[in-house]
RNA sequence: CGGGGCGUGGCGCAGCCUGGUAGCGCACCUGCUUUGGGAGCAGGGGGUCGCCGGUUCAAAUCCGGCCGCCCCGACCA
C-alpha cells in the first residue's frame, strides 16, 4: 500500500529547538505535521492518516446513536453572532467582504446550526434530531503553544441535539456521554470524564473528557470514585485544599485525599438548554398548537488533541508507540539489504503478502543503513515492526518487534497464507 | 495582555562583544565502497544572515523602528 520511497515522511534527529511539549517534539520529529506559523499546522500525510483513524472511530459512535453528518460554513455572517451576544467575543476573528458586510471566521457551530434549526424543524413531529460536522473551527487564542495542542485552526467534531423539552435533552445527553466513553475507550487512551464548569456557553451542565498527560493544560482532581475538574473541585463544598500553591499542597473530599493531575480537555459536552435557540427564534409546535423553543445540547470532540495526547501518553525515549487503533499503518515493514539481494526479494515477497491480505503496511524500501531504518520505525511508532533480512531468508521467518516496550515476538514465517499473516498480525495487535 | 527568550540553507548550531564580503554537524545531489541499530571516502548544490531605515570606505556584526516565533503567567465559549 505504502512504500516510503513513494511517500512525503520527512523525520528528523532533531527536535525543534523552541519545542517544549513531548507530542510537539515528536509529532515534527516523526514527519506527521509541520508549522506555518503561530497556532497554524498543516498535517502531513502519515499525520493525516492518525487524524483520519480518529475521525473514524467518532464518526461510527455518534451515527450509531443516530447523529446526522451534514457541512457547515466556517465564513458567516455576523448576524447570528450578534444575536446571540457572541459578537464581541475576543477570540472571534471578524473580517469584512469587499461589499463591508460583516462576517465571522466560525470558532463553533451553535449559531449555525440553530440558524438551520429556526428554518428547518417546525414541529414535534422533526424532534427529537442529533446533527453534526467535523468542520474547522478558527479561534484567535492569546497564545497558541505545544504544537497542535492549543492551535488557531483545528478540526472539530461537533454535534448538537434538538428536543421539545429538558427530559428529551437529558436522554440525548446521556447518549452522547455513551457514545463519547465509547470512544475514548476505542481510541486506547487512559481518559477521565468530569465534572465542568458550564462557563459563558451556558446551561444546565456540562462534563468535560480528559486525557492525563505531562502538557496537559488543565489539572483534574481524582478520588476513589470521583474525577472532576479543579475549578469544579475547588467550589465543592466537600473538598478542602490544605497549603494550595504550595510544594506540600494537598486536596481531600471528605477526608479522602485526592491526587491532581494535568490533562488535556479532549472532548466537552453541554446542555445548553434554550440559551441558543431562544435568540435565533428555534421554536416548534407542539400538540397543542404551542409556538415553544427547542432545547439543545452541544458536544465537541478535537480530534488533534486527541493525537496528541496519544502521543504523550505513550511515548518513551525512542519516539511513539500508538495504541494499534489510532496507529498510521499496523505494521512497518523493514527491508535490509540492497535492491536485487534474496532478503530484498523476500521482503518485496512479503509486502506484497500484506498488501493481499488487507494489512496497513508501510514499507521501507528505501537504500538506507538498518539502524536508521530501525530508528525511524520506532519513531514513527506502529504497532508493529516486521524485518526482514538475511536471517529471515536462512530462517524462513520475517522478525516482530512490539513497539510497545520494544518486545521481540515470535517470527512469522515469509511463506505464510495472506490470511494467517493477518490474523498473526491482528492478534499481535491486540496484545 | 504582562514577563522572559530567540530569529544565520530543510533541522540543530557557531560567528556578533572587538565591522572587512558567511561557517560547522545532520539532511540533500553524484560516484565508489558499505548494509541487522542513525556507515566510509571523494566530489558537489543550496543562505539578499527576519524586514525597513541609519552610521560607515565597508554591516550577520553597531544604532533605531517594525515583524515573526517560542516559553512562563493571565485567558481558554
Amino acid at each position: 500500500m505504502t512504500r516510503l520511497t513513494e511517500y512525503l515522511l520527512p523525520t528528523e534527529k532533531q527536535a525543534p529547538a523552541d519545542a517544549e511539549a513531548i507530542s510537539h517534539k515528536l509529532m515534527v520529529r516523526a514527519g506527521l505535521i509541520r508549522q506555518m506559523g503561530a497556532g497554524m499546522w498543516t498535517w502531513l500525510p502519515a499525520g493525516w492518516r492518525v487524524h483520519q483513524r480518529v475521525v473514524r472511530i467518532v464518526r461510527e459512535e455518534i451515527d450509531a446513536i443516530g447523529g446526522r453528518e451534514m457541512l457547515m460554513p466556517v465564513l458567516q455572517p455576523a448576524e447570528p453572532w450578534r444575536k446571540t451576544g457572541r459578537l464581541d467575543i475576543e477570540e472571534l476573528f471578524k473580517l469584512h467582504d469587499r461589499k463591508g458586510a460583516d462576517l465571522v471566521l466560525a470558532m463553533t457551530h451553535e449559531e449555525a446550526v440553530t440558524f438551520h434549526a429556526a428554518q428547518t424543524i417546525d414541529s414535534y413531529r422533526d424532534l427529537p434530531l442529533i446533527l453534526y460536522h467535523f468542520q474547522v473551527k478558527e479561534r484567535d487564542e492569546p497564545r497558541p503553544r505545544a504544537g497542535v495542542l492549543r492551535t488557531r485552526e483545528f478540526v472539530m467534531k461537533d454535534s448538537y441535539s434538538f428536543d421539545r423539552d429538558q427530559a428529551g435533552l437529558e436522554e440525548r445527553y446521556a447518549l452522547h456521554v455513551g457514545a463519547y466513553d465509547r470512544i475514548m475507550e476505542r481510541t486506547g487512551l487512559r481518559f477521565y470524564r468530569v465534572e465542568s464548569d458550564v462557563g459563558m456557553m451556558g446551561g444546565l451542565g456540562a462534563h468535560e473528557y480528559m486525557a492525563p498527560c505531562p502538557a496537559g493544560e488543565d489539572r483534574v482532581a481524582l478520588g476513589d470514585g470521583y474525577a472532576a475538574n479543579v475549578e469544579v473541585a475547588r467550589h465543592d463544598p466537600h473538598v478542602r485544599h490544605l497549603g494550595e500553591g504550595t510544594a506540600q499542597e494537598t486536596w481531600t473530599r471528605d477526608g479522602q485525599a485526592l491526587t491532581l493531575e494535568p490533562a488535556i480537555e479532549i472532548g466537552n459536552i453541554f446542555k445548553l438548554g434554550t440559551r441558543y435557540s431562544e435568540p435565533l427564534g428555534a421554536t416548534y409546535l407542539d400538540e397543542h398548537g404551542s409556538e415553544l423553543p427547542i432545547w439543545m445540547g452541544s458536544y465537541g470532540i478535537g480530534p488533534a488533541r486527541v493525537v496528541a495526547a496519544a502521543v504523550e501518553q505513550f511515548a518513551d525515549e525512542h519516539g511513539i508507540s500508538w495504541p494499534p487503533a489510532l496507529a498510521p499503518f499496523a505494521v512497518h515493514l523493514v527491508a535490509i539489504g540492497r535492491p536485487g539481494t534474496p532478503e530484498r526479494d523476500a521482503a518485496e515477497a512479503l509486502y506484497a503478502k500484506l498488501i493481499e491480505a488487507g494489512v496497513d503496511v508501510l514499507y521501507d524500501d528505501r537504500e538506507a543503513g538498518a539502524g536508521e531504518k530501525f530508528a525511524d520505525a520506532e519513531l514513527l511508532g506502529c504497532p508493529l515492526r516486521l524485518t526482514v533480512g538475511r536471517k529471515s531468508v536462512e530462517s524462513g521467518e520475517a522478525e516482530v518487534q512490539i513497539r510497545r516496550d520494544r518486545l521481540q515476538a515470535p517470527g512469522v514465517a515469509l511463506d505464510s497464507e495472506p490470511q494467517a499473516l493477518k490474523r498473526a498480525i491482528e492478534e499481535l495487535c491486540a496484545g
